[in-house]
DNA sequence: CTAATCTCAGTGGCACTGAGATAT
DNA sequence: CATATCTCAGTGCCACTGAGATTA
């Protein structure tokens, strides 16, 4: 019988736990949750979206965004403008107040990497990285290529 | 401005999220979750224990493992038997049908590894666990070292 | 009295489903 | 007509909080 704790898979899932929590902590400190995060910072790098774009650009689901814009909007974070040449469209635009917010939610979340990261060294920090980004694309790209039909 | 894709515990919950949404789904198909296996998984190889004890070993909260028994008890895998020494205290044992579920479990779990790590090769999946283990092993010291005074 | 155990109810974040209204 | 967008309500899993009853 194997080890559960040996599993990559198992591995992967608890280590994102300590990495999320920690995170998750910094950001609702200053009443934020990881959506914001990745929205705003999306919006800041590569410009305004409609939600539905926005959603498949960051990866979160289109119900999940009205709430999370919903909540950004109210704190003057994002603006929702009509789009004029598709009326189903909002144009979803950051503010100043929202470009502010990215910046103090990238610091947070940058500074918890060295503690998250502190009992690998500096070549390990990279293997690391690289090994990720390596599942990451992969999986990701899986995720868009065409379903098992069934 | 950084880019959230590079940041590790961005990376860590993305690739996290692929994989437990893929364990989850093979879970899901004999009507199981993480919790259950975790416990399972921990009784068979570990033995017996109280329900707090248990939560320690797998790091499931008291509160949780509660819920997660009753599930389990339900579907026949587990026994609640009164601990004669400390009344307080029950001992959960794993039945011959626990047994079972854990090796179904443990094979679903295990099919999926390969499907995770595609996109690495052998060395390349040792690094991984090699490095994943060093994290793990590392903030699981921490959880139970002397909390942050305030 | 304090501390530990077990139970239950509830919250929050993340990811998802389904349904409805509107517009293309 | 089908398709795409936006919205809302609800579900499931994981992790956590708080409260109460029992026993050590």
């Amino acid at each position: 019988m194997e080890d559960v704790e040996h599993l990559p898979s198992w591995l992967l899932t608890q280590t994102a736990g300590y990495a999320g929590r920690m995170v998750s902590a910094r950001f609702a400190d200053v009443g934020a949750r990881g959506y914001h995060y990745r929205v705003l910072s999306s919006l800041a790098m590569k410009g305004p979206a409609s939600q539905a774009d926005l959603g498949r650009r960051v990866g979160i689901h289109l119900s999940d965004m009205v709430k999370a814009l919903n909540e950004m909007a109210a704190a003057g974070f994002i603006r929702r403008v009509p789009n004029p040449d598709d009326r189903r469209r909002n144009i979803i635009m950051i503010t100043d107040q929202g470009r502010a917010r990215t910046e103090q939610l990238a610091r947070q979340a940058g500074s918890i990497q060295d503690e998250l990261l502190e009992p690998l060294d500096r070549a390990e920090r990279e293997q690391l990285t690289t090994l990720l980004t390596k599942l990451y694309r992969y999986h990701r790209m899986q995720e868009s290529a065409p379903p098992p039909m069934e």
